[in-house]
Parts: structure tokens; C-alpha cells; sequence
DNA sequence: ATCCAGGACATAC
DNA sequence: GTATGTCATGGA
């Protein structure tokens, strides 16, 4: 088989609706966003220690999905397809069963978040591509906009990140390693417009790679102690460390609170009522529970749809 | 122009 | 616990 041919994920292995534009357009993980490249959403990644470059696009209908890939690497291996297959599938969380979400709060059950679905069917929860690449992403959002993140995080994997060239000579560059970004300097950093969120990030990158802070094994604790193990590092507050623990480590019980949601949870669940940001978490962890992100993400987009605040 | 962006932190009470 | 000023820059 042909890499660089068409190829198309098996059918079972996308559970529900799918709408692969909003979802890849959300701007949920705080990774650069998706190129569009004729027709097709690209990113890249490592596999097997090899890079490579993926292009999807979503074929049939929002609830009869197919999904459209083609592959470049840089140098192919045995397995490549399965692994960016796999790939895919996890960040875009396909096995979610959508229709449990909507089954669960349906308007039966008289829950206001009900109204959401049927303007955000097929909307999906993502996954960053690893935790590294997410935590600091997830740096980069606090008090940015999704188009300077996007630059600025595409600015840093140009400038730090491994360069591989790929079969069709383009050249790619992946995210940076913790050694990689904990050796820079804060004020070169600061110039790929992270600006002052640049000694956070330095920060977080030294201490993963002094393993004073191991990733995979917040994987293994509970909710709120890896929140608490998070919060521990400058920069990162109550937010960004749910943004962490839902897109770096698809705890979906996790439901980042910013300012849209505070606004919009106090307004639609409180009745205006003054309720600070850790209530409004809790509150959303303790109703949607496994469904606390996809809440958040529903929320989120309806009222910035809608324009409704 | 002037305002603000999917927050965090220091300082104040 | 809650309230306010500050942080740096680009984009609208």
C-alpha cells in the first residue's frame, strides 16, 4: 500500500456523529490549529520516532461519517499507517460514543445543555497530540486569542522543534522536546509572541525534563490531586490545568472555567447570581461528570454562536 | 485609535 | 474568600 494514496479510517471505528470542520476549527486544545491544505486538515507528528504529515477530510454526512486520510513521513516503516490511524482516532476522541452524551442529557431529562445539540451535532472533544505539546499549549491560551496562540505555538515548533524533511521534500518541524525548550533563553522565547508567558513555560519544560513533574503518572492519580500537582507551576492556575488534565490527559471529567463559561453557567444553572470560577467547576464535574468537558465545549460554542452573550 | 484576548499573580481588604 | 491592577503583544 501506498502511503501518499488515500486511505480511509474503518467505518466502525468512528462512534457517532462527526462534524470534522467544527471540531478541528474549535480551537479547544490550544495547539495550532489545523492547515487546510486542498481540501484536506493537516498536522504532523512523530511516530516511531519518525515525523510525518497527515491530511484528513471528512466524506458522507455529519451522522453517516467517513473520514478521508493520506499520509507523508519521512521515512516510512512497517505499521506507520496503523500508528497514525490510531493517531487520528485518539485526538479526535472517535470511540466517544456521542449519542450517550446526547441520550444522557436529552431534553426529556430538562437539561438547558440539551439545547446545544442540535446546532453542535457531530462536535467533538479533541486530544493534544502528546502531553508535552499540550501542557504548554495550554500555557500559551491564558489570556490570548485562538489566532496568536496559533502563531505563536507554530513560531515555537519552527524554531526548537526537530526538522525532518519528508518523501514529497517538503520539510516539517515537530513540537520541541522538554530539553529542547527548557535550554532557551526567556527573552528568545518571548519573541515567538508567547511574550510573558515565556518563563512559565521554561519553567514547566525544565522541570518534566528534571522529572520533578511526570506527566504519564499524573495519568494514574486522581482529578484533583493532578490538578494540585499542576496548580504547583508558575502559570498554571485553576484553567490551565483543567485544559491540561482534559487535552493532555483526556480526563473528561475535567471542565475548564474561563471567562465564557463563568459568564454563561451563571447565568443559564445560577440565575445570575455571583459564583466564583471554582464553584462553576465543580459544579460542572459534579452534573455532566465523564461529561463534564463536553459540556464545557458545548457551552462554549453555543453561546459564541449564537452570540447569545 | 483604543480595547481586549478561552488567566495568573501580587496585593489589598 | 473576594476585589482590583498588572502583565506584552497583535489584531480588530
Amino acid at each position: 500500500m501506498r502511503l501518499d494514496e488515500e486511505t480511509e479510517i474503518p467505518r466502525e471505528r468512528i462512534k457517532g456523529p462527526l462534524d470534522l470542520e467544527s471540531t478541528l476549527m474549535s480551537g479547544q486544545t490550544g495547539e495550532p490549529q489545523w492547515d487546510l491544505e486542498s481540501g484536506y486538515y493537516a498536522d504532523v507528528d512523530e511516530f516511531s520516532g519518525k515525523a510525518a504529515k497527515y491530511r484528513v477530510r471528512q466524506a458522507g454526512t455529519t451522522d453517516e461519517p467517513h473520514l478521508k486520510i493520506t499520509i507523508t513521513s519521512e521515512d516510512g516503516h512497517p505499521g506507520l499507517a496503523e500508528a497514525v490511524t490510531d493517531h487520528i482516532v485518539r485526538v479526535l476522541r472517535l470511540q466517544d460514543d456521542l449519542n450517550a452524551f446526547y441520550d444522557a442529557f436529552d431534553p426529556s431529562k430538562g437539561d438547558i445543555i440539551s439545547k446545544t445539540f442540535g446546532p453542535l451535532r457531530g462536535l467533538r472533544l479533541m486530544q493534544g497530540n502528546n502531553p508535552f505539546e499540550s501542557l504548554i499549549s495550554s500555557i500559551s491560551t491564558q489570556h490570548n486569542s485562538i489566532v496568536l496562540w496559533t502563531k505563536s505555538m507554530k513560531l515555537v515548533r519552527n524554531l526548537y522543534g526537530r526538522a525532518a524533511r519528508l518523501s514529497d521534500g517538503s520539510t516539517i518541524h515537530l513540537f520541541p522536546s522538554p530539553e529542547a525548550l527548557a535550554s532557551t533563553s526567556v527573552q528568545e522565547l518571548e519573541n515567538t509572541g508567547v511574550t510573558y508567558r515565556a518563563k512559565y513555560m521554561i519553567e514547566a519544560a525544565r522541570r518534566v525534563r528534571d522529572r520533578e513533574l511526570d506527566l504519564e503518572d499524573l495519568r494514574n492519580q486522581d482529578y484533583e490531586k493532578a490538578k494540585e500537582r499542576l496548580m504547583d507551576l508558575p502559570g498554571i492556575g485553576p484553567k490551565v490545568a483543567d485544559c491540561f488534565l482534559l487535552y493532555g490527559l483526556g480526563k473528561t471529567e475535567a471542565a475548564p472555567v474561563d471567562i465564557w463559561i463563568h459568564r454563561i453557567v451563571r447565568k443559564l444553572y445560577f440565575e445570575g447570581a455571583s459564583v466564583s470560577t471554582e464553584k462553576v467547576a465543580r459544579f460542572l464535574r459534579e452534573r455532566y461528570r465523564s461529561w463534564a468537558g463536553y459540556a464545557q465545549l458545548y457551552l462554549f460554542h453555543y453561546v459564541r454562536m449564537t452570540r447569545l452573550m
